[in-house]
DNA sequence: AAGCCGTGGGC
DNA sequence: TGCCCAAGGCT
């Protein structure tokens, strides 16, 4: 590298540290005596679910479940019933299933490399160098969505990272973290925390920005984004289904009655349900008994729920 | 390797 | 209002 992009980059460091420091949310996971284990729930509750919404939830875990020993002494079905509406309850199972391999593979700590790491359930390339990163202080190639955005606008110009990670993106990353331990840790977590305050994927706050005179993207004069994002779909797909049914099932005390998950249109018409339940939303959908029937299946093929007698409940 | 997998707040 | 998006992972 030649010494005045060294010189260069070394700003950006400082810069957007320096940002971090006097802009950063004070969230518990980040505080100093914070476990590694409570670094592992927050990443996992934070794959595609915004801060505001885990803090609740993820207070509970750790008090209710300080180690990973203490949740997976529990039914996976406690994990997912305390999951909430956070959503992708999945997850949670995957965070079950990490706390029991945990305990039998590595003696109840947290592994502290991302090879180790990246063979728990759940835990994907992102979160492995997240934990190793924030949890245990190593240098890591930290790229999620925030950090593929500041780098998109910042170094390369474009108002959107690709749709996929590309290896470009990930050069790039490598590229820009600092040698040392503590200043990439610094880095990574700064980054992040730029992209989700300032670096917006809707209007960006750029008057916040501490590198706006560094920005590729708003010297070209903010082009717009080369790709129009497809949404997901969701009313009447089975995900919505499936919500609903988890929602059922969450806030039933025992197993609840396959026939009235599987109540189709026909009953709702002939019934006063107000939508004021999980049941009654659920039955407000009117998904077509087929789909319904699929929804359900799916939730017993992915262990999201048991079949118990004539009825359904999750997993205890 | 696209498509699937929840949920709710903001614009 | 409806649509977009949020610290991804898995198949």
């Amino acid at each position: 590298m030649e010494p005045e992009q060294a010189e260069h980059l070394s700003q950006l460091h400082s810069r957007i540290t320096s940002w971090f420091t006097r802009n950063a949310r004070p969230l518990p996971w980040r505080e100093p005596d914070c476990s590694p284990w409570g670094v592992l729930v927050s990443e996992v509750m934070l794959q595609q679910t915004p801060v505001v919404r885990v803090l609740p939830v993820w207070q509970e875990w750790m008090q209710r479940w300080p180690e990973p020993a203490a949740l997976a002494a529990e039914p996976s079905g406690e994990a997912v019933r305390a999951w909430g509406r956070l959503g992708y309850p999945r997850r949670a199972l995957r965070l079950h299933a990490a706390a029991t391999a945990i305990v039998t593979e590595h003696g109840g700590l947290v592994p502290d490399t991302h090879a180790a790491l990246l063979t728990l359930p759940g835990v994907g390339d992102y979160t492995a160098a997240a934990v190793a990163a924030f949890a245990f202080g190593q240098r890591e190639t930290v790229v999620d969505t925030n950090i593929r955005r500041v780098h998109a606008r910042l170094v390369t110009g474009n108002a959107l990272p690709s749709q996929s990670l590309t290896a470009a993106e990930m050069r790039l990353a490598v590229s820009l973290l600092p040698d040392d331990d503590a200043g990439s840790v610094a880095w990574n977590a700064s980054v992040m925390e730029l992209g989700a305050l300032v670096c917006t994927a809707r209007n960006p706050s750029c008057e916040d920005c501490p590198v706006l005179a560094d920005c590729a993207w708003v010297r070209a004069g903010r082009p717009e984004p080369h790709y129009v994002p497809k949404g997901q779909a969701w009313h009447g797909t089975d995900r919505q289904v499936r919500g609903a049914m988890m929602a059922v099932l969450r806030e039933a005390e025992g197993p609840v009655l396959r026939d009235l998950l599987l109540a189709g249109p026909v009953d709702l018409a002939a019934g006063q349900e107000t939508v004021t339940t999980p049941l009654a939303a659920l039955h407000a959908l009117s998904a077509p008994q087929e789909q319904l029937e699929r929804a359900l299946n799916g939730l017993v093929r992915d262990g999201l729920a048991e079949l118990s007698g004539d009825g359904l409940r999750l997993p205890a």
